[in-house]
DNA sequence: AGTGCGACCCGAACGC
DNA sequence: TGCGTTCGGGTCGCAC
């Protein structure tokens, strides 16, 4: 599903395509989607020319002359530019653009948000403003995990999840970091060593610029978007498994939080309790 | 403040 | 075959 990864892939394509493109037309079908006021949202960006497109954690801005709209693809949320004009089932946003063709938003199970904020008001007041460091930012360190986890008393599967402290793992990823720092994804945050705390930083940056090098994961119902499809899921090592590659041992599932949790017994032991 | 859990949503996969 | 049930998974909001 979209994690940071995939939303970097997304992106990069989009950016290729969009950048220099003004908005002629939004029409919305999925109203609840939106959660700023939605008769201003498509007023106020007729007209408006894309200049950029960013991703913070697993959100994506789409910079224009004035405004940032920002967009979060949640599990299954997917941009398609074409030629085609009239939506099919499931697009719920569909902006039409100066060159003729369309960007338009997909999205089967309804989940994503899209909202539009003045420039300079995008880290007020928007979840963006509570994001966690990106494990690429080099302020994301032992010391600041530390702290973070003091007080923490979940499991580390569950915080790993936690947009707060670190943005940008989503449940395949954190069972794949968990995994390659050969941590019991029980173990309460609190109680992690520094040199597991290490451990998670150096995997997190491993895992996540190899997938992000190989365009993400596509599995399940994420197949991605524009003809981009990630081929990570042939790099994970314990997400969706069923035998350990290190160990030949079964891999167990289990649900932490309300979330499927694939993890080695033997690789992945709670240790110094 | 930290924790736990349901709500959101709907197609696919599963069970009988 | 057909119908009902469960599952998935990011984030928010609410109760404790």
């Amino acid at each position: 599903m979209p994690e940071l990864p995939e939303v970097e892939t997304v992106k990069n394509v989009l950016k290729k395509d969009l950048i220099g493109l003004k908005i002629k037309k939004v029409t919305v079908t999925c109203p609840e989607m939106i959660k700023t006021d939605i008769k201003k949202f498509q007023k106020d960006l007729i007209g408006e020319e894309f200049k950029d497109i960013k991703r913070y954690g697993k959100w994506l801005v789409f910079e224009t002359t004035n405004y940032d709209l920002v967009s979060h693809l949640r599990m299954e949320g997917k941009y398609f530019y074409t030629d085609k004009v009239e939506p099919s089932k499931h697009e719920h946003v569909v902006f039409l653009l100066s060159n003729g063709k369309v960007l338009r938003y997909k999205d089967v199970r309804k989940f994503g948000v899209m909202f539009l904020v003045n420039k300079d008001k995008l880290f007020i007041d928007t979840p963006l403003s509570k994001l966690g460091y990106e494990p690429f930012n080099k302020e994301l360190t032992k010391a600041y995990l530390k702290e973070k986890f003091k007080n923490k008393r979940l499991p580390i599967k569950t915080v790993l999840l936690d947009q707060e402290i670190i943005s940008g793992l989503g449940n395949i990823y954190a069972n794949e970091v968990l995994f390659k720092s050969q941590i019991s994804p029980f173990k309460k945050a609190n109680l992690l060593s520094d040199l597991e705390i290490e451990k998670i930083i150096k995997s997190s940056k491993e895992i996540l610029s190899d997938a992000i090098k190989l365009g993400g994961t596509t599995i399940r119902s994420y197949t991605s978007s524009l003809g981009v499809s990630g081929s990570y899921q042939d790099k994970l090592l314990v997400h969706m498994q069923h035998t350990c590659k290190v160990c030949k041992s079964p891999i167990k599932v289990k649900k932490i939080g309300g979330r499927s949790t694939y993890y080695c017994e033997k690789c992945q032991k709670v240790l110094d309790e």
